[in-house]
DNA sequence: GATGAATGAGGCTTCATTCAT
DNA sequence: CATGAATGAAGCCTCATTCAT
């Protein structure tokens, strides 16, 4: 990308050392927001305290940082994926949950939006920014790809607004229990099982195939 | 002595830990378990930090009788019901997930579902006692449910365990999300609709009419 | 004894629960002056922490019933044994130091001493009562024994007044220990070999040749 | 920039630690272990609460930092003493404990002893640490120092771990003694008087006669 | 007399943030 | 740019003492 003019935190990009952002993103998924102390970031980062704030005016900021380093570009890739998938809505579906998990659910970038749904009521201004960099837009992808299904035919006429909250639900459960509960070595769920499962009974539920209606 | 002043000895014994567990169920709920100060659970139950004290052993033990006074309880209930439900077993399922609603999504009890989520990888100790007293009962409670479908001829044969998760997955985003982006006035989810899409989804995949396989 | 009028303190005794006497003895001495909690010494006498405050005005009045009703009486009957004592002085030197052991030196009355010499300063008060009640009661005992053991020319003309303060040391020293790091299982004093070795050491000395000046 | 008054960061990195040892050691002894406030050692330093926990991970890391840095050296120095002593046993045994009045009891380190007979048994971590750094240390060059004496027949063929113990309760005492009712302005004990009696006492005895056996 | 619920000051420790060098 | 020493507010918990019943 060669515009001309960068916004103001692409700008300071460039010389921010992704040392501190690795660092920050490691120990926020590892303990949370508010658990992580900026020592401990700075120190595994190789750099003073001090530094860190050089570079970043305070906590919340580096946070953003993180999320903007790793999680929104992750996200582009997705909606390009929507935009110009050629094949079944069905393929398209699996192809979205099993990149969702290649990319996201399966990697240490799930502590964020762990760490996110934990923690955001405490932290209201960044929530505020997850939510539109991230959650408003991953929902409009999940959206299109609902409504594509429908148009063609594929899919039932069912709410799309509903059924996109129904289809986040196992990623966002799975995301929290491998940062949670999962984390205290209690029995876990098999990731990979456990989505197989979620595509089969959601399409088997979703597809236009005859069946009686639920309520 | 009919004193028109409020001494401090007035409360009586009884009344205290009642008062302080609701204050405490009321500021968990509110705020996350790290978050919450035992100043401000002390206070809101109108008495002095030290009187908590009184009651319970330390933040753990506060929490802990919170769980075992609000939830447990519900937990048992719905053992009860689906040991001796008469009926298919779909509507069993449709009476769990509204009983779940009512009792627990749709109060203030879904704070404590959230907050489990959000910080026991912070609180091993806690983590324990929550998923032994409540997650591990409930997913049983679940698995005995679907059980029956399968039993009865209901439902198709599918791997009960991972099932159980698949269900239980809107259940915890809907508790998640009403605590964490909800909470921030965001874009909210409608639950009740989201919940008759949820069963929807899941009735038309479960049951055991023809439908094509989905992989 | 018949007295017709009682000191204060004696006049409150009889109604004093020995119970919470007792208690006192046992948790002062095993816990030192500081670290004792009313609460527990109530409980373990088995009542209530505001009876507690019916029969001692605070702390430091419980802690010196606890001396006078214990350690004060004994040193009653050592001076009674000094004055009385028939027989050469170096056996009245060797009753005394066993008489001290079982009646102090050997139980938990020696928690008392050094209670006081490892919490003294830090209370004043309890400090100048114990002082006046006690030590200075012991120490001229000691003396007069010394005394007696020069004027009847079994000893050297030693300086009394120091010679008491290194008869008294090992005593202290064993009542310390004994509380201290033997309290911790470290490698313990044996009271009775020691003791022994002292007075042996005491009454004869180091050298081997009869009496070069030790200056 | 030479402002002329007192910036908070003036001070040297390398000076703090001393200070606030020497402002920890001033109140250990003092008060003791319990009774000493970090709050007051960090401002008898000059410096904020806070700061003290970038040198020193806790209290009790403190109180062994204190050790280290006071007591321990000069035990080494006494280790020294009794190696390569050249001279009777008896003058070395002068040399140790005038060496140990000069270095230790006469000095406030004398406190650190006091300390910890005291509150050894309610901190049993600390109890362990000083166990072995100082008392088996030092107890091990009295009793090399006894053996000498008896090797060369100075001495007479003693009990060495007793001899030990009888040795070391005097200067215990008189440590004791200095840091509990001799710092209530009781009636002092005369140090170097004391000591002289000892070491006369010690190494020519008591009886005027040449040696009755004392059992 | 006896109770025991209640208080509140005070202690140890943590950590985001500041700023002289 | 980089450092890292320093701050101080805030949190959990303890316990001697009070006093209505």
């Amino acid at each position: 990308m060669n515009c001309p003019f960068k916004k103001r935190w692409e700008r300071r990009k460039e010389a921010r050392p992704q040392e501190l952002l690795a660092a920050a993103l490691d120990l926020f998924v590892e303990r949370g927001y508010s658990a992580t102390r900026l020592d401990d970031v700075a120190s595994m980062a190789g750099v003073s305290k001090g530094t860190l704030y050089l570079y970043f005016t305070n906590k919340e900021e580096l946070f953003k940082a993180v999320v903007r380093e790793n999680v929104v570009p992750v996200l582009g890739e997705a909606e390009d994926i929507v935009e110009n998938f050629e094949g079944s809505t069905a393929d398209l579906f699996r192809e979205i949950i099993h990149g969702w998990w290649d990319r996201i659910g399966g990697t240490k970038l799930s502590g964020i939006a762990k760490l996110m749904m934990a923690e955001s009521s405490n932290f209201p201004e960044v929530a505020q920014f997850y939510y539109e960099e991230v959650i408003s837009r991953g929902n409009a992808m999940i959206a299109r790809m609902l409504e594509r299904g429908i148009k063609s035919g594929e899919f039932r006429s069912i709410d799309v607004t509903q059924a996109m909250n129904v289809v986040c639900a196992p990623m966002v459960m799975l995301m929290m229990w491998k940062h949670s509960f999962n984390a205290c070595r209690m029995e876990p769920i098999q990731p990979e099982a456990y989505l197989n499962n979620f595509i089969d009974l959601f399409l088997n539920g979703l597809l236009s195939a005859p069946s009686a209606s639920a309520q």
